[in-house]
DNA sequence: CAACCAACCTAGCGTCCGTTAGATGAGCGC
DNA sequence: GCGCTCATCTAACGGACGCTAGGTTGGTTG
């Protein structure tokens, strides 16, 4: 459960207009709805403009298609690794599967996911109504994963639940801003989605700082495998 | 430090041209950039098309503008909040302190950060090198933030600061996504960076779960100020 | 081998976009 | 009253956009 299991960048298989969605849902990852162009989208499937309206209606079909298909992704893979550990594990084991799917969906799987959080704040509400239910499930999913770990008791009682899924969901989405795949194959999401788990869970702060004398010592991250750009 | 300052909806005061920004800022971030016409612009200013032309040479100028003013609110007031606390507050104050005042530039104080923040990813290039410089550089005032936390000792050694300034900030920069202010005047954003900052600081973590018996209770959040739409 | 159909093409329509040229008028120093 | 500048206007241009009508293929089938 580490290393993309796919390119995440290349189309997948046979049939054209599951070809034409791949394109589409790199493009609108990469450069989002607005900036994509149905001429451009035709360009990368190498045809013409005109033959994608033999397999989608309207290019709001495309992208209504590419954003259920996002949402449906990191569904199904976050609540299978979630249900692999079986309905009695550890609240924080299940707590780190589902962020590791989350982030595994959103950077490495495929392009949908991506495209979904990049560009869902910019479809008409026409589009965004239509994929509405598939995102409304998904966040309840995520409700009830803390709404069980709280009842078990691995969640501070004092904490909003609500908060803590907003602000996680958070850190966790804005990472395809600044997340950047590797050139070689070593894994950094896994990475990130175990310092995100230990974060959420322990914090950072340190209770016993500074030993006299011998201060201890940050470490320093060595050639950071995600190249941030924006704040 | 709680309430909003301004009503972060209508234009602030005289001058044409900060009239065309303050409702650029305001339209860029609720519906994007390209999303945004110079049509749209000039007429919530009251004016013809054309009439932007005298004030501002293209529609990248207005955006720049709208994003290093952005830039610039955020980094000002989260220095001037932190500074305001002295050199030797204890690094979590000055954190939380970093944390809200992002967070009430994000979505309180104007609309030029939220602008900012939404629509970065979706300008060209140019527009986005025109304003790199700024991002720089209040990112690297958060670099140094947290280094000097890490360097007192507050921050837990095997932290690495690279990936917790991103999530933080990603955690932040995601309530745009779904924080809509409330019709009464209570103050919510002040509540979720000290929901925050505790989380980052102490996690969420029960050590000692489930007392036998009488479970305890997880606090239910009454009427979320938050309104959420998307996971 | 003729009919058919899926899959693509050429060509272009109407619309909206950012942008420009040039006119208009209000206010002001002289 | 004259000339000048500022701020806005009317009108329109060229180009990119989403989309469509209708033609051309090449493979399958009766």
């Amino acid at each position: 459960m580490s290393a993309a299991l796919k390119p995440a960048s290349e189309p997948s298989q046979a049939g054209s207009r599951r070809l034409i969605l791949d394109h589409a849902a790199r493009l609108f990852r990469e450069r989002g709805y607005a900036e994509t162009s149905m001429r451009d989208i035709a360009g990368v499937c190498g045809m013409k403009t005109a033959s994608l309206y033999y397999h989608f209606a309207s290019k709001e079909k495309i992208v209504t298609e590419v954003l259920n298909t996002g949402v449906a992704t990191v569904s199904e893979e976050a609540s299978r690794r979630v249900d692999m550990l079986g309905a009695d594990a550890p609240a924080a084991e299940r707590l780190h599967a589902a962020i590791s799917a989350h982030l595994h969906a959103l950077l490495e799987l495929d392009n949908y996911t991506g495209a979904n959080i990049r560009i869902f704040g910019h479809v008409s509400s026409r589009v965004r109504a239509a994929t509405m239910d598939q995102r409304e499930h998904y966040e309840q999913w995520w409700r009830e994963l803390l709404a069980d770990a709280a009842a078990r008791g691995a969640i501070r009682p004092d904490t909003d639940l609500s908060l803590l899924r907003l602000l996680l969901l958070g850190a966790m989405n804005w990472t395809v801003e600044w997340h950047k795949p590797r050139p070689d194959n070593t894994d950094s999401v896994e990475a990130i989605a175990r310092s995100l788990t230990t974060m959420v869970l322990r914090g950072v702060f340190d209770d016993k700082p500074t030993p006299p004398l011998r201060r201890r010592r940050t470490k320093i991250g060595k050639l950071e495998p995600w190249k941030q750009s924006p704040p």
